[in-house]
DNA sequence: CTTATGTTTGACACTGATGTCAAACATGGA
DNA sequence: TCCATGTTTGACATCAGTGTCAAACATAAG
């Protein structure tokens, strides 16, 4: 096999993603990725074919590193502490850099949905697996604590508020707020009735 | 005053408007706006200064006509008939439209906020204003039903969860779904202790 | 050492968008 | 009626980005 690669794929990959984070998928230009990785514009559309393919490996590299980072702040004795813990961890993420770069997978969300069907779909099933996380680690801890509503509800309802919190990062609520937030639903799903 | 403006502010805000919903700020373009208006792009750059001025402009229109549609979903006897009245307008506005709009204001959060810190401003006041709205409303319900958290923090919640609602919009969850969602929060919120 | 294979590179032709401007134009007020 | 004032118009120069391609190139395999 002659003719080889020369620049390496993670890598790459790995530093697209960081001009995603930074310029959201819209405003990311293949000139953009071009200075970002260090790979010439012709080799990168050779390579991948264009932005869309670029965007949907670098974003499930990005998704699974999240999913990964979600389940392990879910692991906690008992359902108050493991919700906390699992919002900590979100709102870190979110809030990181500076100027903080906000949540990927909303960002994508919101302004790759209509331009690309499959960011969309990508989007769409990294949010399911992150309610199917959220519900299957919150069923495993039997602390007596139960919600008014069932677990897949609840589940889903978590999910959206990390959405909601990821908005309101990016209208000027800093991590303080933003836990506050994430506090108030904790406490009105596992308030004792 | 002779050299009058040859069309009018209203419609041509109102028609900007539509063309903001469709496309979302970031991918209207000058040459949209004139297609959308009637107006042409010399006549728009003339009287506004740009899309930056036309979008805050119409979008401000939207905000008032938005939270007037909230304050009065809220007017009901009890809270959480309030609550889901707030939910259903919200849901049917972002639903609204094929292919549907989705929610403007969460829409400019995401992708005009680091590209106009003014459109992010505007967005951010919507929001406050809207949390007030709601806080004040729920206040004013005496039905005996007293969350777990206090009412600010209630109403602060209920505003994200309208963002989350939003975003999973984009994502393709129905209606009903995001019914359901709401549905879960609401009842968590009122749940008798 | 050569060859076949796939990669890299810079250039090319295009498109869509921006912001500006002078000239043509319309109209209320004197 | 005529003029001053502000508006409209189409054209202009410019820029950033797209997608493609032939030629130059690197290298694993024979």
């Amino acid at each position: 096999m002659a003719g080889v690669r020369q620049f390496d794929e993670r890598v790459t990959l790995d530093r697209a993603l960081d001009v995603f984070q930074a310029r959201g998928f819209r405003a990311t230009s293949m000139l953009d990725l071009a200075a970002g990785t260090g790979v010439q514009r012709g080799s990168l559309y050779h390579a991948y074919g264009g932005k869309e393919e670029i965007f949907l490996r670098a974003f499930g590299e990005y998704a699974a590193r999240f999913l990964a980072g979600a389940a392990e702040a879910l692991d906690r004795p008992d359902k108050r502490a493991a919700l906390l813990s699992f919002f900590d961890y979100c709102v870190e993420a979110f809030a990181a850099g500076s100027p903080s770069r906000g949540c990927l997978s909303t960002r994508t969300a919101i302004e790759a949905a209509t331009e690309s069907p499959r960011a969309e779909a990508a989007v769409r099933a990294m949010l399911d697996e992150l309610e199917t996380v959220v519900h299957d680690k919150l069923s495993a801890i039997d602390d007596g604590v139960t919600p008014a509503v069932d677990l897949r509800a609840a589940a889903r309802l978590v999910v959206t508020t990390t959405r909601g919190i990821a908005v309101m990062e990016r209208v000027g609520h800093g991590p303080a707020e933003l836990r506050e937030i994430a506090d108030a639903l904790v406490t009105s799903l596992t308030a004792p009735r």
